[in-house]
DNA sequence: CCCGGAACCTTGCCTCGCAAGGTAGCATGT
DNA sequence: ACATGCTACCTTGCGAGGCAAGGTTCCGGG
């Protein structure tokens, strides 16, 4: 619990998620992909073990679905992309997402000057 | 899973912590009037249930002291004060918050014109 | 003397991020 | 042909932390 790199992981708790759903909003990606965008674009790295449990919460919710296309080399890669459900679902989050951050921001920033 | 209560919740995680660490920077405070100073003026709502262990942990960790105080009326209040190595904890928070906020401003927030 | 409320705390559950490990497909070198 | 290595998929087991529900103690008022 000191110098403390849990930090972030405690924080990525619920963002996650949404985040994967935003770099779907434009563009299909498989999994891997995810991966690398979300460690390279952001803060934001993460594993494997996370995000196929993850992505496979996000079929089971229904807000994304995925198509199997092959790869120009190598194995098949499974394609996330996004349902009407799921852009739903990112408009909901951005709105409670605004609200949180400035919440956050009033109490943690503000309060010493 | 609609319109979602739980949303909130997940986003609280690791945070939750360090607006607590924020309210009593200035303050000393008891832990039945931070349960209403986050409903209040935030939208960090919790419940008994969360801050007490949560306030286990910080003084377990040494973030907070604590001291005993007659109530004006009804039994007596454990108060809660920072400790220097809170506020060390509490600066490295905001370091770190700034970060993960811009990240997902970023991911979530620019992704739509 | 009892009852209601304030204030403290604990128990058990559930979710989710993570490290570690496992499998299968495809390409390349010998 | 087959061994090696890379890509890509997924699972298992664990730990941390928020929450609902329930419990205890102390005080004041009728």
């Amino acid at each position: 619990m000191e110098a403390w790199p849990g930090l972030g992981t405690a924080l990525r708790r619920g963002t996650l998620e949404f985040c994967v759903l935003a770099l779907l909003e434009n563009e299909s990606r498989y999994g891997v992909e995810l991966v690398t965008q979300l460690a390279e674009q952001t803060s934001l790295t993460t594993s494997e073990g996370t995000l196929y449990p993850l992505l496979s919460r996000l079929r089971r919710a229904g807000w994304v679905a995925t198509t199997w296309q092959e790869s120009p080399s190598g194995p098949p890669r499974r394609y996330y992309e996004l349902t009407g459900q799921g852009k739903e679902a990112l408009a909901r989050f951005r709105s409670e997402w605004v609200t949180f951050r400035d919440a956050v921001d009033r109490i943690v920033g503000t309060e010493q000057t």
